[in-house]
DNA sequence: CTGAAAGCGCTAACAG
DNA sequence: CTGTTAGCGCTTTCAG
């Protein structure tokens, strides 16, 4: 029942070479001549030897494995940089160590702390707010960290993301052109910088723009679910909002939805934009426009990114944030 | 610049005791005076020591991760099932490395070895299909396989799902009760034996049971997508279906999108039931009645029925499949 | 209850 | 081009 691991030295002696020249081959090291190279390539194969990957770990200081820290993954926004995240990821020959966060301070700083402990390369943290606490710990660990889809209000950490300020004052802009004077700003927590800070401030400098009064009434704060947007049409009727900007698409779904069962007409009565351009916004009828961000390639820099930092020690020179290009797609949900 | 590592040595020398006293506290190890246990450990938190985990895995042979192959995280079904594993996970200090695979047996193939080489204590395998070649490779690994939601037709690895068959059987049976003698059979890839033998039995059986003819024209073989299910509708029209039984809720949506778009009435004049009831099911019009199956307790329950297989090296007591029951909720799309 | 010492499997100088 | 020799940081007997 023993688990006869064999290892490189195993190799060595059969192959009748040191640990070292076994080493080279297995790292691609070009100084070896290819007799022994191919003999001992034989030999790992015959024995079926497999490199230990901790014992290299210890050895080199380098894992190569990266921590990836996601408030959920079920949620299809963070999934979609995941998939971005591991794809580039094993490009490069890293793997990852997920976390679900649940966009918990205490848990996050908990996960931190473990993943540190597992000496990862470096860390992939999607977050909705990034607490003081959490930013100081990033500052002390020594380990490359860089922000998917997530924003540093004080941008201390480097991060990858879209403009969102333009992006709501582009969709916001075209709610107004289309006549409506009262677009309701629909959102999950303002905690979250992304949105009480950047889509607030792009919805309020439309307004401004195009001289409309900001109106608190037409605010609203929920949670990201589609329970939530389904029950805001009495709010939303009462604000008198005739269309709306939704932070969010399953948060839009709902609107969509609690608006149709109300026998409210959309877009003609009411319109509706949303931000994520997930699948949610195909599938609903009439279909969601919506702000797009490219969420796979989102996480997918952040993790080329992360790569770069890992090589050099110098990152000096480069930005500390890169911003995606966005995009707006029409749907039937507005005019 | 230097990375200024602190290690258990550091921490014996400041409390003037050895690095196995330590290496006991910080292992909880009750074999210490609480006097030293103290000393030590204000050591450990004024140094803010930190134990190196690929350095404490060398030595123990325990990494204290798993792996976790999936098709696809942005996949709901797959995703839900992932953050079952993950919380049983952490709560039992365990990590996940996450690797996609998108079903394809090299990559399955290899991404498998790679887990390997880490020294994953364990790993959960989530697969449409278990070809012949990995489920060698499982067999030869020693390391400790579940399935977690996926079946080995072959049924040598262990595995949690629900049972296919009944839950077919029931839902079929329902459609046929209101009427429909031509009822579809729509999933995803039949070399994914959930499709192609678990509930194309199930389907079969009810058939036969109420008497009626097996009409392969009625058997719909698509891949897992919206849009798959969106362009059915004029094969399900001229094949005469006035129901179907969908393997997939994206794939359901379509169905339903398509026949509404064609001016079908659902479920007037056309009945559907889908099989996830994930988020989707209650976001279209009509609201889509399903097979409900506990995926966040599959994996939860695949996790925990690891932990005990990494504990315990005899497991041959325990049964290879764990059945989770499945349920049936009653929505808008069928009578 | 505590310490000494031998590794875990591999990498990385450093010689040659 | 190849071998020797130290460790990497921690766990784990084995003594005492």
């Amino acid at each position: 029942m023993e688990k006869q691991t064999i290892t490189i030295y195993d190799v060595a002696r059969e192959a009748a070479v040191s640990m070292a020249t076994v080493s080279r081959v297995v790292n691609g090291n070009p100084n070896v001549k290819p007799a022994t190279r191919k003999k001992v390539l034989e030999v790992i194969d015959r024995l079926d030897y497999r490199p230990n990957a901790v014992a290299r770990g210890l050895a080199s200081k380098k894992t190569t494995t990266v921590g990836v820290i996601i408030p959920d993954v079920t949620n299809v926004y963070f999934s979609s940089l995941a998939r971005g995240i591991d794809d580039v990821a094993s490009m490069y020959k890293y793997n990852i160590i997920l976390a679900n966060s649940d966009g918990n301070p205490q848990k996050e700083a908990q996960v931190l702390n473990t993943l540190l402990a597992k000496q990862v390369d470096g860390i992939i943290f999607m977050g909705n707010n990034l607490t003081d606490e959490l930013r100081a710990q990033f500052a002390r660990a020594k380990t490359p960290i860089v922000l998917a889809g997530s924003v540093d209000a004080k941008n201390e950490v480097e991060s990858v993301h879209v403009d969102y300020v333009a992006a709501v004052e582009e969709a916001v802009a075209d709610l107004i052109n289309h006549g409506n004077k009262r677009v309701a700003f629909i959102t999950g927590p303002m905690s979250d910088p992304i949105n009480g800070e950047y889509r607030l401030k792009g919805y309020k400098n439309v307004l401004a723009k195009h001289g409309i009064e900001y109106d608190p009434d037409l605010v609203f704060e929920t949670d990201y679910s589609y329970r939530a947007g389904e029950v805001l049409w009495p709010a939303l009727a009462s604000a008198k909002a005739t269309a709306a900007f939704v932070g969010d698409d399953e948060l839009a779904c709902g609107v969509l939805n609690g608006a149709k069962d109300a026998g409210v007409k959309v877009p003609a009565e009411f319109e509706i934009i949303t931000s994520n351009n997930s699948k949610l916004t195909e599938i609903v009828r009439p279909q969601l426009s919506s702000i797009t961000q490219p969420l796979y390639d989102i996480g997918a820099v952040s993790m080329r990114f992360l790569t770069k930092m890992m090589n050099k020690d110098d990152m000096s020179s480069a930005e500390k944030t890169i911003e995606l290009p966005y995009g707006y797609i029409k749907r039937a949900s507005t005019k």
